[in-house]
DNA sequence: TTATTTTAGCAACAAAGTTGCATTAATATG
DNA sequence: CATATTAATGCAACTTTGTTGCTAAAATAA
């Protein structure tokens, strides 16, 4: 069973209280002396393994992290749009933000990253 | 303007002869003696802004690079599905399939990357 | 053919992520 | 509550991916 430890809660409250996506590197700044880089690694994976939170990757490759409100629930999905502004360079969920997929039925569909960049609201 | 080397000639053949996206490693084996790394991430740098191919990035994150057949074209785009399929690892141009998107009017979009992950027609 | 400009090679570097192993901390059990 | 058990952490070392500066070598223009 995974535990709660000090890092791990400090992590998931850094990521629940963020409006945007996080990297790795913008959590580490935000957890200097709580610990190590590679347990942020190992943290993360556990999380999302946990399905606390969900992992984005942007159009540039560079992976992000976010909770969303689904998260926490049974039979959830993450199967939502993600817009990545090319101006203040945020990261956000669109939760509300789903897609059809017409693939050939041979198909099987586990996941999808659908990741949109362009300029978002506030920067338009 | 753009000169055509050996090298450039040669990565672009491999990449339009493939019917499955490759990543600059994939790349890399089947130019062992032509030229550099550093040249391969050059000249796919070119061919990229030259519309010759087009940059996927993966579900992992994973960079892969592709020519379809609107490439060549003015006012192209290269808003389609790419499939990658979580057994055999090939990340498949799906040109015909594109998808609508209904963002909130202030959001400016540029473009997108969506790749499904899942077990494709030969895996399943 | 020679001048000009782009491209290539090489070394060095940086960012992102992984692995092994010893130590430390969290939980379960008596 | 004490201690055994197991999971998590820190640290060093390493890998992969991508970038930059500079000189040498090619490709094209004149
Ligand atoms: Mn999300
Ligand atoms: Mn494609
Ligand atoms: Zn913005
Ligand atoms: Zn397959």
């Amino acid at each position: 069973m995974s535990r709660n430890t000090i890092a791990k809660t400090r992590i998931l409250e850094i990521i629940q209280g963020s409006s945007i996506a996080l990297t790795h590197a913008a959590i580490q700044e935000q957890t200097r002396d709580v610990c190590d880089r590679v347990t942020i690694y190992r943290i993360l994976d556990r999380l999302v393994n946990e399905n606390e939170i969900h992992r984005i990757v942007n159009v540039n490759g560079v992976v992000n992290f976010a909770a969303c409100k689904r998260c926490s629930h049974s039979s959830h999905h993450h199967d939502h749009i993600h817009f990545s502004c090319i101006k203040c360079g945020e990261l956000t969920c669109f939760e509300d933000q789903s897609i059809d997929l017409n693939l050939p039925s041979k198909y099987i569909i586990q996941e999808y990253q659908l990741t949109v960049a362009g300029i978002c609201g506030k920067c338009s």
